[in-house]
DNA sequence: CCTTAGCACTCTCTGGACGAGAGTGCTAAG
DNA sequence: CTTAGCACTCTCGTCCAGAGAGTGCTAAGG
């Protein structure tokens, strides 16, 4: 890719030219850019720089006697040189937070879906969440609770300060006194144990138990997919699909949309590949490798909870806010490393303080 | 509303237009009704019938040399008359039961949202489901449990068996031994009385309580919301608007999909009010109250959990699978209806043996 | 009296023609 | 290098004609 090299000048009427579209969702003229004051020149000066931004492949013609439109390339150099992420308001920041935060002592599935659902209405475009495997999330300890009748509350919680829990039933006279024995036994085996190795953990060690705890931990290893394992349907979410309909681009020809929806791993599997590398990372109409997102832009971040990584963005028609979605994605994924990092739990304490402002 | 009374010869007709027409969402000809062969007539003798029919508003002609097309009343005839609710297969129902069983133990949220993807993914149309207010489920009992530092786990479950949980911080200093008495005071407070009463008892109950197991009351009567309130986001949940993208009716313009999805409040109420008589409610385009909701037709239908009821169903185009969907919903809801019903433990705990088969 | 074959009729759909409008590219002057 | 002026090009909407689909009607047959 060859790096465009734009004068001040050249570059002031690309930024009009996109920062219009973006708004009318039109081709611009010449006439609209002067109309913007972005430059003090004629109609026709910015005609001949219109043209040259052609010639660079940063704008196109949809027809001969059309006003201009971006190119992807154009959004490229766009959001590679000229926008600035735009900083959400205190305001917004606040709600951001104080959701997040809300969120933080729950299971990853509800945390997933409470930021996409977030995500989506702040951006007023469609959300996508990535949640992180899980499998390899440190456990702290296993708690079991004795409900009413013969049932039991598993309870693990997680050095990120995540909890799962699952209900299993179990004869009472089967019980007996052996569940905080059982519970505390447990916890020594699986106390800075990934997630994913616990069942090969409990199941190995099983047999050296006496009984009857170890009929309590039996019951538990039988219950134990849906304590551990986070199914592939939980991993990915979608929210404010009805943001996408908005959208003059798409309002006609819906149906491609669809197809987004239907391939939840390939999507995932993209969306993973862009953020790796951490940070905030655009992709853009051509840029994506599937077929069906080639008109439409990704804004990706990425969050780390427990070892492994997980994924939010936004995605829309290439014509976005950059800037906006940008500040947003970066922000969240801000607040989650902060929650879920080791040191998480101070920050998640000291976000009742922060209502009362910084004084310090 | 007059009563239609058709022929045994006009209702074959009628049903051949209807089923023709949900499988290719074109007008239907005659010659396409002899060519299905559900009369032993000529094309021209179904004219005739067809012109009757269109006489009773059952079908219309979109032009003058088109083919017929259902009216709203001609499904409403159909579904009343003609169609059997289909049932589903033995695996169907299978699937169905186990995903639902999996569920019934989370919260509430969880459960509606597990219900909506189900659903949605069967029916092949968007889902949309109404929790429950669970104002007036009554609680069984509360757990304190303890966690890693000073987080505390309350755990609430209710008399249908759900569970409800949310995390708060207390110092361990502050709590001492008195978890266990502060659990077992809010339980012999609460126990019996609808979550929604439940913040309102605890501060009255507060005051009379000695320290410490007061300050840890306290805190968790600060934790409350989280744990008995749920938020009105999470009672209406949609599941599958990618369906809704398919149809061809709505491929063109789709804008007004997003509509429907906007006004939540106004929708849970149209579901509600369509749900309330117990039983599967059918309601065919133009007898919708709701302006967007003039093309779409709506299955519903409830099951209750503790006190009260909650609806779910499946949103489509008036060309939809009527005989399907409403074998669907209603056989979601009767598995809903006896899960969490009073005696709903002992159905649960026989899923497993199900599995084994119906030797009995 | 009901059914059916045959035929004229009506309406949509597609493609081409045409004028209006928008916006550009070019040229020549400042 | 900038700009005013003007010719040029392309889209969009409308109009019109021909083809095709499917009906409504009529008259003959059972």
């Amino acid at each position: 890719m060859k790096k465009v090299e734009l004068t001040d000048r050249e570059e002031r009427i690309l930024r009009s030219i996109i920062e219009c579209h973006i708004k009318t969702a039109k081709p611009v003229s010449s006439s609209a850019v002067v109309r913007n004051r972005s430059v003090p020149v004629s109609s026709a000066t910015v005609r001949n720089v219109m043209r040259s931004l052609e010639d660079k492949g940063l704008i196109l013609q949809p027809h001969t006697s059309a006003g201009r439109v971006p190119t992807d390339s154009g959004y490229r150099y766009y959001v590679d040189n000229v926008m600035e992420p735009r900083d959400l308001t205190d305001q917004e920041r606040a709600d951001l937070e104080g959701g997040i935060v809300g969120l933080a002592t729950g299971d990853l599935g509800a945390v997933v879906a409470g930021v996409s659902r977030m995500m989506s209405d702040f951006a007023r475009q469609l959300a996508v969440t990535v949640a992180p495997s899980g499998e390899r999330e440190l456990i702290e300890q296993v708690k079991l609770v004795s409900l009413e009748a013969d049932r039991i509350l598993a309870v693990a919680t997680t050095r990120a300060g995540l909890t799962r829990s699952a209900v299993f039933e179990l004869g009472r006279d089967e019980v007996g006194g052996s569940l905080a024995d059982a519970a505390a036994l447990v916890t020594e085996w699986l106390s800075g144990t990934p997630v994913g190795d616990a069942e090969r953990t409990m199941k190995t060690r099983l047999s050296a138990v006496p009984e009857p705890t170890r009929r309590v931990i039996a019951a538990l290893l039988e219950t134990s997919p849906r304590l551990f394992r986070l199914r592939g349907v939980e991993r990915v979410h979608y929210e404010g699909a009805r943001y996408i309909l908005r959208h003059p681009e798409f309002s006609h020809s819906a149906a491609f949309i669809g197809e987004i929806f239907d391939d939840e791993e390939a999507l995932a599997e993209l969306v993973k590949g862009r953020a790796e590398r951490g940070g905030v990372s655009v992709t853009i109409g051509e840029e994506n490798p599937k077929k069906e997102m080639k008109r439409m832009s990704l804004v990706v971040g990425s969050y780390r909870i427990g070892g492994t990584f997980g994924q939010m963005g936004v995605i829309g028609p290439t014509r976005m806010r950059y800037g906006r979605l940008v500040g947003l994605v970066d922000y969240i994924s801000e607040i989650m490393d902060e929650l879920f990092s080791e040191g998480g739990r101070r920050t998640r304490r000291s976000s009742d303080e922060a209502a009362d402002g910084d004084r310090g």
